[in-house]
DNA sequence: TTATATTTGTCCGTATGTATA
DNA sequence: CTATACATACGGACAAATATA
């Protein structure tokens, strides 16, 4: 029986988002200058119409952001490097998205080094890992099941047998990012299809190249999981790299 | 005149982030699963004895962090996947940093793709950025002044000529984080020992070889540049890939 | 469908510790 | 040392959305 809630144009449903949206872009734009300081929380607070509560908010989440620091007694002040320490997908909360060739080609150069170095540096533990996530989606395929979920933690468990805990942590950021994507090859079509047998197999290559450790067989059988997930997908990859033979990294120095 | 507030939890600093801490640590070890609903704000705040504006302020946080999703009128939950969207350095606000040795091996792993890929792809605005980054690195040297702004852009500005904007934010992430351990080599000692005038002359190399259009040229000289550097700053890299030629990508399929 | 309780979102007022002039 | 400005923290209160009976 209520009106229609129309007319609250700047009013999505986060009172705090908006601020910081507004801030976050004030900041960004430059119009508030790196290490300058910004009104006081009551100035900003009568300024937005809001209470201080919904600015003190908005200001915890761009400090969050690393876009903000406040010192007790002096004031809040523009961080000197925007966003150090953290970096997002979309740039902005409400940033674009990235198209999905650009997410699967850093993909490709992360995941592909990863292995190469699993190779090397695999422990026992890090083998169970990855034959887990292996079983799982074995019996994901035999059920016809979801096994995005451990699609997800196999290329997870490489990474981190990486032995480099940053390398770990960013592909399972990446991974996310993309595992939306992945869900039609485990889709029930996906299975009866074959796609997730075929995406099985070369699961399996990139495994026994680790557990072998041989590094070059790693990259390439990393390297040609990923090339082939893209065309099951559709994907196009602008200007293959590797795709002449250059990839070469190092002539010893 | 009041008693000491010795009760409360440890109070180094802020008291938001002393609960945020104590919420995150929670909900990565598992004690709050993913998409289960924390007790109400109220709860918590007698919980922790402290104010609800405290907890709500520890809750923006995890928010920006993409640990957490509120619904009004219904509660706080664990996001399905942690963290999504979302990458730090230091895992946790208070999280240890990773070591030199591993930031220098992912920076090794994307940089020298972006040379690749920028060799492919480099358009003229590109090159006139690296160009002026280049420049700037030349009068730095010459007035032995501070040259680590410059040296940054120059490699944002290779990661950018990689044509995927995704590289081009990450390597500017990566870079900053980075950036302090480079300023040895920047250091008024540092330019007259000839630190600096060799970087150029390998910066150079690399520019050459993003000019000439030669991925493979680009790949040896962002590798050649990023591992003397590693040297000059007394970082030894574990198990250098490619040491004995083996970072070779692709068969053509 | 209606009504009620719960919970987040928002606002106000106040007190305290800190930094700065 | 004093005084002012400010962030931090506390408590209470109401509105709005949600969940439940």
């Amino acid at each position: 029986m209520d009106a229609v809630p129309l007319l609250r144009i700047s009013r999505p449903h986060r009172l705090s988002e908006e601020v910081g949206a507004v801030l976050e872009k004030h900041i960004r734009s430059g119009e508030f200058g790196p290490g300058e300081k910004l009104p006081a929380e009551a100035r900003l607070a009568e300024q937005f119409a809001v209470s201080r509560a919904v600015v003190r908010e908005a200001i915890a989440r761009l400090k969050a952001d690393g876009l903000l620091e406040s010192r007790q007694g002096s004031g809040v002040y523009v961080a000197q490097c925007l966003g150090a320490g953290v970096f997002r997908m979309a740039a902005g909360v409400r940033g674009e998205a990235h198209p999905i060739e650009d997410i699967f080609e850093l993909r490709l150069i992360i995941e592909v080094a990863a292995a190469e170095r699993a190779a090397l540096r695999r422990t026992p533990a890090d083998v169970e890992a990855i034959e887990a996530a292996l079983a799982r989606m074995d019996e994901a395929v035999a059920l016809s099941a979801d096994g995005v979920r451990a699609d997800d933690d196999f290329h997870c468990a490489i990474a981190s047998a990486s032995g480099n805990p940053l390398i770990g942590r960013f592909v399972a950021f990446v991974s996310h990012e993309f595992s939306a994507s992945r869900a039609p090859t485990w889709s029930r079509e996906g299975i009866v299809r074959g796609l997730a047998g075929a995406a099985q197999d070369e699961h399996r290559a990139v495994h026994a190249a680790i557990v072998a450790g041989d590094p070059a067989a790693a990259r390439r059988a990393a390297r040609q999981h990923l090339l082939r997930a893209a065309r099951r997908l559709g994907v196009v990859l602008a200007a293959p790299p590797g795709a002449r033979g250059e990839d070469m990294d190092e002539e010893t120095s």
